[in-house]
DNA sequence: TGATTTTTATACCGTAGTGTATGAAAATCC
DNA sequence: GGATTTTCATACACTACGGTATAAAAATCA
C-alpha cells in the first residue's frame, strides 16, 4: 500500500474538503433522517454535486454509514474528555450532560437531538447494520459511564455496595432522555432542571446495608 | 349533526374494520418509520386497496396522526391500568414497565421500541404537529407518573422530601431508555435488569436532610 | 505545448411512489 | 325489480428520487 501523502497530486484538484462535506452531509441527515433526507438536499448542504458525492461517499446508505461512524467517533472524544478523571463525578457527569445539550440543541431548525437516536433509531428495525452501530454506540457510551463509576466508587465517592454497570445504564438513561425530549421540543432549562434531579438521586448518599435480612 | 347509528344502511357494505385497519397500518409505520413505509406497503398490510385508505383515513401524513394519535390513547389507557393506587409504588412501577417491555418486544420483524419514540422523533424536526404531539405525549406520561409518586409519598413510601414532578421526569427516562435500547436490539432480559436496578434507585429509602448547610 | 489524469458540470434514465380518475360490484330504497 | 348510494378494483398520471453517462475543466508530466 503506497502511502498517500496530502492530495493526489495529478489531475483537476478537489473543490470541497471530504471531512467538512460529511459534516454537512450529517447535518442533513440529522434534521430530516435517513430515509426522509434527499440526495439533492445533500447536494446543496455540501455544494458537491452529485457524481462528485459518489465518487467521495458511495451511495445514499454508505454516506450514512459513515456519518453515523463519524457521529460516533466525535462523540467518543466528547465523552471521554468531559469524564475527566481529575473532577468529582457529579461534575464529570455534569459536563457531559451539558456538553450533550449544548449539541442536542445547536440545530439551526430548532433543537434536533442526538444523531444517532433521532435517526438510526427508525431505521433499526429493518436496516440490520445500523441497529448494530446503534446498539455497539450505546453499549461503548454504557462502558464509559461504567468505567468512570468504577473509579468513583474506589475513591470512596459512591458506596460500597454501587453496581458500577447497572449505574452507568441509568446514567445513559438520563442521557437518552434527554436526546428524546430535546428533539421533541421541550425547553432546554426543563431538561437542565432534569440534569440536576438526575445528579442528585445518582449521586446522593444512600444508606448502606439497607436491606433487611 | 345526524347521529349515525352502527354503519351506514346504504351502499357496498365496507370490507373492512376501521379499527384492525389503522392497527395494521400502525404496525406498518413502527416497522419502517414514516417516510420509508409506502402506501403499498401500508395497502397490503390492511388489505384495503389505496382509494379505500383514502377514503377511510386521508393522505398518508393525515393516516399516520391517526396512528400518534391511537397508540398514544392506547398508551394513557394501559398506563393508568398499570399505575394501580392499590399496589405499592415499586410494583405498579414494575408492571408499566413490564407492559412496555412486552409491547416493545411484541414486533414480527424483532423489537421495535415505542412507536411514538421510534418514529415520530426522527420526523420531529421538520413535522411541527408531529413535534407537538410526541411531546405532548411524553409530558402526559411524565404528570402520570408524578400525580403517582405524589401519591405514594402521601403515603410515606417516598422520603417527605421528595419531588415528584423531578422525580416523575426520571421515572419516565427509564422508559425511554427502554424504548431506545430494544429497538436498538438490546437482549430483553438486560432491560429487565435495568428495570430492577432502576426500581432500587428510585425506590430505595434515602437519608433524609442530607443537605449539608 | 500537448498528453494524461482527476474532478466538476449537465443532462439523462429508469423506477418507485403519491394521489386520483373511472367503472364495476354490492348493498338499500321505492 | 329498477334506481340510487356507497365501496371496491384497476389503471393511470405526475412527480420526485437515486444513480449514471458524457463531456468540459483544471491540474501535472514530459
Amino acid at each position: 500500500m503506497t502511502v498517500q501523502n496530502k492530495s493526489s497530486k495529478r489531475g483537476r484538484p478537489r473543490d470541497y474538503d471530504p471531512d467538512t462535506a460529511l459534516a454537512q452531509a450529517m447535518a442533513a441527515f440529522w434534521d430530516a433522517g435517513y430515509a426522509a433526507t434527499t440526495l439533492d438536499a445533500i447536494s446543496t448542504g455540501t455544494g458537491m454535486n452529485r457524481p462528485s458525492l459518489y465518487a467521495a461517499f458511495g451511495d445514499k446508505r454508505t454516506l450514512y454509514g459513515q456519518a453515523l461512524n463519524r457521529y460516533h467517533a466525535d462523540a467518543r472524544t466528547a465523552l471521554a474528555e468531559a469524564l475527566s478523571p481529575d473532577l468529582p463525578l457529579r461534575e464529570a457527569l455534569r459536563r457531559v450532560y451539558e456538553h450533550a445539550l449544548s449539541l442536542y440543541f445547536s440545530g439551526e431548525r430548532g433543537a434536533r437531538g442526538c444523531f444517532l437516536i433521532g435517526t438510526a433509531l427508525t431505521e433499526a428495525v429493518l436496516d440490520t447494520a445500523a441497529r448494530t452501530m446503534l446498539r455497539d454506540a450505546l453499549r461503548e457510551i454504557d462502558a464509559a459511564f461504567e468505567a468512570r463509576i468504577r473509579r468513583a466508587t474506589a475513591r470512596g465517592e459512591l458506596p460500597q455496595d454501587t453496581d458500577p454497570q447497572a449505574l452507568a445504564k441509568l446514567v445513559s438513561a438520563v442521557l437518552h432522555t434527554l436526546a428524546i425530549r430535546s428533539r421533541a421540543g421541550e425547553q432546554r432549562a426543563v431538561l437542565e432542571a432534569i440534569v440536576e434531579s438526575a445528579l442528585d438521586l445518582i449521586c446522593r448518599p444512600r444508606i448502606e446495608a439497607s436491606r433487611v435480612a
